[in-house]
DNA sequence: TTCCAAAGTCGTCAATTGACGACAATTTGA
DNA sequence: TCAAATTGTCGTCAATTGACGACTTTGGAA
């Protein structure tokens, strides 16, 4: 039943793979392993989640095959490169800062959402939240909804508090007016990195406009609402 | 009638590829090209622009390789999709109805975005335009950012009128602060369709605590925005 | 009825693509 | 020094997938 065992004793005898730049060199299964990951965000981000693991492979400088070393199938490692890239993008930070009274709100707002798009709303993570929210896996979408949620809440009862006003019970709403400025803000990022466009207005005065018009509407917006549930 | 009971008579000598709903009629030419584009507008949306053409040929009860005799590739007929369900979602009417100013500014863009919302920001519209976005065919972004150009400062300029305010010279961020609403409302839709999220308030509330947080805050906007200039 | 152009299908090819068994090369430790 | 463990590659399989040549079916005009 050992059929081929002599047969197929080749040797290398062309050039490795990877004749530019990597040299394959050992590594320990975690190094490699966060190699791998490394290289497939970027990869997975560009190419989009279908595309295929032998060009995953070239671009890590791996044969294909040791690429199921790591992970059991495909689905696996997009949904690893999913977990480390989009769900651990969140700074926990983010939420001790907003709620520093020290602080105007104008002040952590304008801060928070200049780090919030520099540093999580990049074109890598848009692409391949995007890319996970059109393919019917939805990855973790929970995961993410519950911070989002959580943190428009923040936004809005500081708000209120430094405006003096009292929000209304309903959460949902109270949630969709925090989407008011957060929602203007993904968009920017999203036609920013996504459509190409909207390059021309520097980051921090996109914010500043954003967040002023939020924090001049702000009181009325409240009220309107409150009246409109009675 | 004699007609009909032939079209029965006729089958597929074995299983025909569409045992439920579609007998595969005849169709003249322009009839059978209509239909896949209606399909394949839905079906690509769906799965993504990757999608298999022998699926789509099965969705249209048909076999695939007639499809080749409509459309020379697969890239050809994604296109003409492209074409007709992303570019032709415009109406011109509502350029019209922005600048009747017979009627309150609050007015012209509450309907207006409901109508926008409901009739061309879609699930099938946004999923269609994301996948196009991600791939790296920019298939027309150009004629639509100018579409969306055009409107943006229509929006802005007619405001502009009604507070009586005077706009900033530079036209990118006229344009910018024209986004604050329209990002806003088309953020909703996204987060709706394609984060199955949002569901919770009602379209015509939300437009409203969003037109009424762009109205109110308008003026301050433009006037921060016109210092920053000099 | 006859004939033909249009409408439609079958079967296949070549290139991809996820997955994996078998084997080779290198490191490690006693 | 040598054998086990670890790291890595080769080659291949089966299923997909875009594309298309060759063929069959159909309806209407002469």
């Amino acid at each position: 039943m050992k059929a081929k065992s002599d047969a197929l004793r080749k040797r290398t005898r062309k050039n490795g793979p990877e004749a530019e730049g990597g040299t394959t060199t050992r590594l320990p299964h975690a190094e490699r392993k966060a190699q791998i990951l490394e290289i497939a965000s970027d990869f997975f981000a560009d190419y989009g989640l279908t595309a295929q693991t032998r060009r995953l492979a070239e671009e890590c400088g791996i044969s294909q095959r040791l690429l199921y070393r790591f992970f059991p199938t495909k689905e696996d490692l997009v949904a690893e490169v999913y977990r480390k890239e989009i769900v651990g993008a969140f700074k926990a930070v983010w939420f001790v800062e907003l709620q520093d009274r020290s602080r105007s709100m104008e002040d952590r707002l304008s801060h928070f959402y200049e780090d919030y798009t520099e540093q999580t709303l990049t074109r890598k993570w848009l692409r391949l939240f995007m890319y996970a929210s059109l393919s019917e896996s939805s990855m973790a979408p929970d995961y993410i909804s519950s911070i989002i949620t959580q943190l428009l809440e923040v936004i809005m009862s500081e708000t209120a508090a430094e405006c003096g006003v009292e929000l209304p019970d309903d959460r949902d709403v109270i949630r969709e007016m925090g989407w008011t400025l957060h929602g203007a803000i993904s968009h920017y990022a999203i036609r920013r990195h996504l459509y190409h466009a909207s390059q021309a207005v520097p980051l921090k005065r996109v914010v500043k406009i954003q967040v002023r018009l939020f924090l001049n509407g702000f009181a009325d917006m409240v009220q309107s609402a409150a009246e409109e549930t009675g």
